[in-house]
DNA sequence: ACCGGATTGATGGAGCACCA
DNA sequence: TGGTGCTCCATCAATCCGGT
């Protein structure tokens, strides 16, 4: 078994050419400590006698509905969730980040948009479960489905407004480009139109000052992205 | 099934910053 | 200073969802 070192990735692959082959030395290139096993039963051996903080996780195992699996991993803990998936439908999508996957890719996935998709959520991970954002008194709740202003009012977040808030954060304190923000999204929504970003923006601004009479310090920068400012 | 409110998507205009 | 691109926001239509 591999050591407890900060980057463990735990690869969940039915397909051994695809797990020993392509996706565990794709990672190891890449700078993580990767492991792979072909079964959810393997999966649960292997975490409990490992911490591993995150998983990337074939969505059609032999033994177990891959969905209930991430289910059930969100609710052991706030490890980091990618699901890999055959099937590229919007419903699935939805379904498998609503029962906790952090990121969902569709195959044939690339390794480096896997590796830079781990990396985005070894940040987070590596943040608190809870992340207060610096001394704003703003806090995304571990699961990332309500933002808490100042004030303590809580704001339930939408799909699309959970993930534009979990990019930032995890670029925090750098400011996400609008291509990453764009490629984020068209995870849930294909082809995700830049205008759209904006108009998500610009709502999510309201709706923060309608609910918490505060205002959501998204700052845009100007021919770069958005930050989240913090001081 | 129907209705009304809330949410989301599409479009376009206004204002601002940057640069030649 | 004018052109260009970026950002913000208003408006309308479509869709969703809960209540009756």
């Amino acid at each position: 078994m591999v050591e407890g070192v900060k980057g463990n990735v735990l690869i969940v692959e039915d397909d051994a050419q695809l797990r020993d082959e392509v996706l565990v030395p794709g990672l190891k290139a890449c700078g993580f400590n990767a492991w792979g096993v072909g079964s959810a039963t393997e999966l649960y051996r292997s975490i409990v006698v490992e911490r591993f903080r995150l998983v990337v996780l074939d969505i059609t195992l032999p033994d177990e509905d891959g969905f209930e699996l991430v289910g059930h991993l969100r609710a052991l803990s706030d490890i980091g969730i990618v699901v890999l998936s055959e099937i590229d439908s919007t419903a699935h999508r939805v379904r498998g980040l609503i029962e906790g996957a952090d990121v969902y890719l569709t195959k044939p996935v690339d390794v480096d948009v896997l590796a830079a998709s781990l990396h985005s959520l070894s940040r987070r991970v590596g943040n608190a479960a809870a992340m207060e954002l610096a001394s704003t008194g703003w806090r995304l709740e571990a699961s990332g489905w309500r933002l808490v202003a100042p004030g303590g009012v809580a704001i339930a977040l939408s799909l699309p407004e959970r993930l534009l808030l979990n990019r930032l954060t995890a670029s925090m304190p750098e400011p996400t480009t609008r291509s990453v923000l764009l490629e984020e999204l068209s995870t849930v929504v294909p082809g995700f139109d830049p205008a759209r970003l904006e108009m998500l923006i610009h709502r999510l601004r309201q709706k923060v000052a309608r609910k918490a009479k505060a205002t959501l310090p998204l700052i845009a920068v100007r021919g770069v992205g958005y930050t989240l400012a913090l001081d």
